[in-house]
DNA sequence: TATACTGTAGAACGAACGTTCGAACTATGG
DNA sequence: CCATAGTTCGAACGTTCGTTCTACAGTATA
């Protein structure tokens, strides 16, 4: 047989990456998934072709084979850990606090910090999201639902706490919306480190789903 | 020489499509273009091969070559489409009024109108906006900036009238990633129609970019 | 009816694609 | 020092890619 260990073992910790993954194995992936972010980011992943993905890695064409059965496995691997880092991180800042509007500023903050520092990584989990499908796609989209439903609660608390009455969906999605499109026209020199945009995007906001006498209604169209 | 019309007629209004075409030629590339972007909806531009092209128009691979002369041209001429058209009616329905929040309106209004009514053309107009190179892309960004910068103004002068202090720039791009990014979340049957979308996300940005004691500084993170 | 141009498609081009195979290398442990 | 497992890669597989060539049918003009 002779198969390969990525396939052989099947048990086993294989694709750690997340927690401190230590063997040579997983230190090599993860330097290789770290190449590809970058690849898929500029060329995105049907233009990227397993030549581009190991000329970057420094590795053969037929090397990569021995860490990963697919370019779609690589794209996966890529998301999973992105996705699971950002959940996991968000989890653990929310805890610090009860505050409802507390709790909105964290996540925007948490979001936007974690964007820009991985920001080709978040590219591609953002532009990327339709191309995964079956098992794959599931696992992917199951950890977005994930990431969806914490943010919708943190809303919805604070929308319970000063009775308001904006719609929590479109609100959530209106949110990621602003912080998910930064990918398209962020540059660090004009627009600031997160801790100012998520500051800026926080106000308007915030500002944004409470009442107030401010918005006229007679300035409305139709 | 035998030189294929699409390329021998250099001068002459070939690719008219914006106003009333007429010609044979036109009527057929436009109905081409329809179908390219249904399947550049769902498999990207990369993805989609010109034989998948070539079957959602009903015709041979070879005659597609009749109509335009590559595949980049033809997401081109999409693209470039696609923008024109919404400058465009921006631009009229701008002309309706003077009062500043009632043209800000009318931006996320038309923008939204525009978007769900040609949802599929505006994906393949943001995901694949960056694979066009040179010339193409030089040109479907210019028409980008454009629009860019009329909103810019528009929200620029909202500003000016109410003495408020929040950044354009920042506004404008988060007002266009809230709207943007419904191609990734949009459901008719649970969001309504564009206006009552427009309603709620003009609500939440209106609100957000004016002052208001509404949001608590102290809440905030660092 | 002869002439010229427009529109269409079958077949093929070379290039690039994702993936596989087997041989060769290196590291490890008895 | 040999045996074994883990790692690497050149070469090639079959397929699909975007594009072109050529021949031919349709249509309008003269």
């Amino acid at each position: 047989m002779a198969a390969s260990p990525a396939t052989s073992r099947l048990a086993a910790p294989r694709y750690a990456l997340a927690s401190s993954a230590k063997s040579r194995f997983d230190r090599r992936l993860a330097k290789i998934l770290a190449h590809a972010v970058n690849v898929f980011y500029e060329k995105g992943y049907e233009g990227a072709s397993m030549r581009d993905l190991s000329r970057a890695s420094g590795m053969s064409l037929a090397g990569m084979y021995h860490y990963f059965e697919s370019k779609e496995k690589l794209l996966y691997l890529i998301q999973r850990h992105t996705f699971s880092t950002i959940v996991e991180q968000l989890r653990g800042k929310l805890d610090s606090t009860d505050d409802p509007e507390a709790r909105i500023r964290i996540l925007i903050l948490n979001h936007l910090e974690y964007f820009l520092a991985n920001q080709k990584a978040m590219k591609v989990l953002s532009h990327e999201d339709e191309v995964l499908k079956n098992g794959f796609g599931a696992e992917v989209r199951s950890l977005k639902r994930e990431y969806y439903r914490i943010c919708l609660d943190v809303l919805d608390d604070f929308k319970r706490a000063n009775r308001l009455g904006f719609s929590s969906r479109v609100a959530v999605l209106s949110l990621f919306g602003m912080m998910n499109w930064i990918y398209t026209w962020y540059n660090p020199r004009v627009d600031g480190d997160a801790a100012k945009l998520s500051e800026q995007m926080g106000d308007i906001f915030l500002r944004g789903i409470q009442d107030g006498k401010s918005v006229r209604k007679s300035a409305r169209v139709n």
